[in-house]
DNA sequence: GTCTATACTAAGATAGAC
DNA sequence: GTCTATCTTAGTATAGAC
């Protein structure tokens, strides 16, 4: 972005901002087929052919694979960002995290949000080949999880009674981790096509209902005189 | 590791029992690698060397990758079966399923169960590149899947009161899939090695927790005139 | 900045001697 | 049944014309 002189031009504006239009090309096919297909599976002569440029076009844009993929998380954690700016409760939490990204329920789905839960998976540790130690997109995934992580906690936080946060200042650490644990499991299970399909709604109030009965838990000793 | 004479019988028996113990020493070299490097990341080469037989012998005992991989399932897959076939409550299976899968408690730990567990995020559907649609290894584990999700299913009822199955059917099934979904999503966690490390017999016994609470919620509506 | 053609490499698989 | 040498393919990446 660096010069703007948008004169006339009504379609295709300048060299640079065609330049910028074919790196959001890349970017968005490289999210459909990632999400299809996973790191590895998704190959760079598939962007290629996806987002309608020749691979040559590709290279210019990203000097590797590695990078493409780093600029995808990149844009997928600003979307996150955007998207978690405003208040949510632990149950709201729980039906995004488990029906909006099996995509039972489309109005909370979006791709990149689908897409970092993708990449927790990918980032399994030394496992799938797909982000090995050294890989630059594990890297930069772990740095942005830690940083959702921290997001996460806060808000959840405001979601407990302060006495209770109080009497238990880890429970909303907690409470975070179990959610993070359950939407990546019903991740797992959305995106495995075993068996009959699950009502993802009803999973989502069950689990909103079970977390909730732990903080109930937590209250009730905390008004006791404690544990 | 050469041939040289057949001297004492003691150790090396028949060749027919060579040739067992040298697929069995593939078998096991490849779930080290898989519990590793997952199925992409685990190269034909890197088996032969791990098992200390060149890479031909591999191919004499098993025909191609995917069909290395389907008898490793099924050698887990029946791991577990002997593993699951006494009771085993709801707490306990959390516990195992947390602590155990995660590595925090030994004792519960076995390679074979983690393996399944791997596979479970291997089958993630399209993605990773890993299982692709028409690939057996994945076809394969979605069958044990179907017939290990019976057994769960059927050993959680036995923990839940006769009356209230009774009264709500289902929820022994809605049990295991979120006792399923809490297990996968600390697996995930587990191997991810990202922040802080978790105590993960805590997080075990607070999953229990929460899904007994939920049971005592059904129970009482039970006892009640039913909602 | 865009594109074609091609080099390089890793990995799955096979042939055939022993 | 065991092993070495080799074939083949697919995928990342680059060179260089336009």
């Amino acid at each position: 972005m660096t010069r703007s002189t948008r004169q006339g031009e009504g379609t295709k504006g300048t060299r640079q901002a065609r330049s910028d239009r074919s790196r959001e090309q890349i970017l968005l096919a490289a999210l459909d087929l990632a999400l299809e297909h996973g790191y590895q599976g998704t190959t760079m002569a598939a962007v290629s052919a996806s987002s309608g440029l020749p691979i040559g076009s590709v290279y210019w844009h990203f000097k590797s694979k590695e990078q493409l993929f780093v600029a995808l998380l990149e844009h997928c954690h600003k979307a996150w960002t955007e998207l978690h700016s405003g208040p949510e409760g632990l149950r709201r939490k729980l039906h995004r995290g488990i029906a909006g990204l099996s995509g039972a329920d489309p109005e909370q789905y979006t791709k990149e949000e689908a897409l970092l839960k993708a990449a927790a998976v990918w980032a399994l540790s030394r496992q799938l080949g797909g982000l090995g130690e050294d890989n630059e997109v594990r890297a930069a995934y772990l740095r942005m999880r830690v940083e959702m992580f921290k997001v996460d906690v806060e808000r959840i936080t405001e979601s407990v009674p302060a006495d209770v946060v109080e009497r238990f200042p880890d429970l909303p650490t907690k409470l975070t981790v179990l959610s993070l644990a359950l939407t990546d499991g019903f991740y797992v299970h959305a995106n495995s096509d075993v068996h009959l399909e699950l009502d993802f709604a009803e999973y989502a109030d069950m689990a909103a209902r079970a977390l909730e009965g732990l903080v109930d838990d937590y209250a009730r000793r905390a008004a006791g005189k404690g544990q």
